[in-house]
DNA sequence: TTATACACTGTATATAATTACAGTAATATT
DNA sequence: AATATTACTGTAATTATATACAGTGTATAA
């Protein structure tokens, strides 16, 4: 028998519950006694779970149970969420004007923002909150909060972030033959030629409906 | 003193960095061994630490440390990657078509994105993908991933995702007076005026720019 | 200057927790 | 029919871990 029975799915789940609203994996004590049956079913229990790979165990440890990806039925939650905690990375968000100081610096962080990692990208990810109208056409609008891959080069037609006269401007990067410049996706901006520095290339976005 | 010591900083860093690479926390003794001190050394700063707020513990349990959310210094990655991680929901992503089936079936559940939980929307989120360029007036476009709140009612004006014969679709839900009515956000397409069901408004998006 | 917090050592103890050994019985698999 | 797995009980041993008590010395705050 390769899947778990009725009971060693109920033990999962107590576990995986147990991890989730106390931050600590349960004692053999604790789970005999939530079961009322001896320590040593438990414990004789927990190796099936472990060598059927629906469980880790570190040897020797206080509370030393781990969980696995694998999921218990199709909707597991708790193992997607625990997988996808395990994704998740935690990016600053920075404020768009750099008075004389870095864009980058610390003290220039207005907060956080944490999301999956990004399967198809790589690199160092930030974060910056669209001002203005100038990319309604790309459809990205005021106040979403675009993902941003690190970068100080981008190709033609990619959407950049760039520090421009010390602020920090989204645009649609152009450069078709002569001197690389931005371009608003507006029709009622002009194409920007003035210099600036790209910051990185826009990879994802996220907008909030119910903020104020 | 109210602050941290450059020593208790240094402490609540590594079980920070202990629990985030090892899932459970570290013992006295493993701490101990970390710094070379003696086993009451860190008894006695694990106590400062719980008394200033850094962290807690669960006493007389075995890896009983638990993390805060507040922050050792500024750019205090660990503490809100933490923090976040505490408010990361789950929810389903499910597929725009209903084959005779329940649209909120387990086995209409596509995949599962993982958000932090939105500050100004309570109640049951799921999500479902954008198909189609009705709502590009809105700035949703196909492919974006709506963060939809659970709910059979809308008012004038809202966004919702709607059950319109057997299918999916988002829609600005209109009710001036008269039938209520769906109607696209993009003047290619015409009102809608036939039975529907609404299954939830939208309070956010994501949108990944480098999917393939 | 007196109290309080910090930063430790050393010894000891109690309990928390894992692990081992010896069984029984039902069920599932080959 | 033989074997392995599940699902247990019961006792015991060992190690892991937290906590208590008694100190020492330094720095900091009231």
């Amino acid at each position: 028998m390769k899947e778990l029975t009725k009971k060693q799915a109920k033990l999962v789940e107590f576990i995986k519950k147990f991890i989730l609203v106390n931050g600590h994996s349960p004692t053999y004590k604790e789970i005999a006694e939530h079961f009322t049956v001896n320590i040593n079913a438990i414990q004789q229990a927990i190796a099936a779970l472990v060598k059927k790979g629906y469980i880790e165990k570190v040897q020797g440890i206080a509370r030393g149970i781990k969980l696995t990806e694998k999921p218990v039925r199709k909707d597991d939650r708790f193992t997607e969420l625990q997988r996808a905690k395990a994704n998740m990375i935690t990016i600053p968000l920075y404020g768009s004007v750099a008075a004389g100081e870095p864009i980058f610096a610390d003290n220039n962080i207005e907060g956080y923002i944490t999301i999956e990692k990004p399967r198809h990208s790589s690199g160092e990810l930030f974060s910056v909150t669209v001002r203005g109208d100038s990319m309604v056409d790309k459809k990205i609008v005021e106040k979403d909060k675009l993902i941003v891959r690190k970068q100080n080069t981008a190709s033609d037609g990619e959407i950049v972030v760039a520090l421009l006269d010390d602020e920090v401007t989204v645009k649609v990067f152009k450069k078709n033959g002569g001197l690389p410049y931005l371009q608003p996706a507006n029709n009622r901006y002009d194409p920007i030629h003035k210099p600036f520095k790209i910051l990185g290339i826009v990879v994802g976005l996220t907008r909030d409906f119910t903020a104020v």
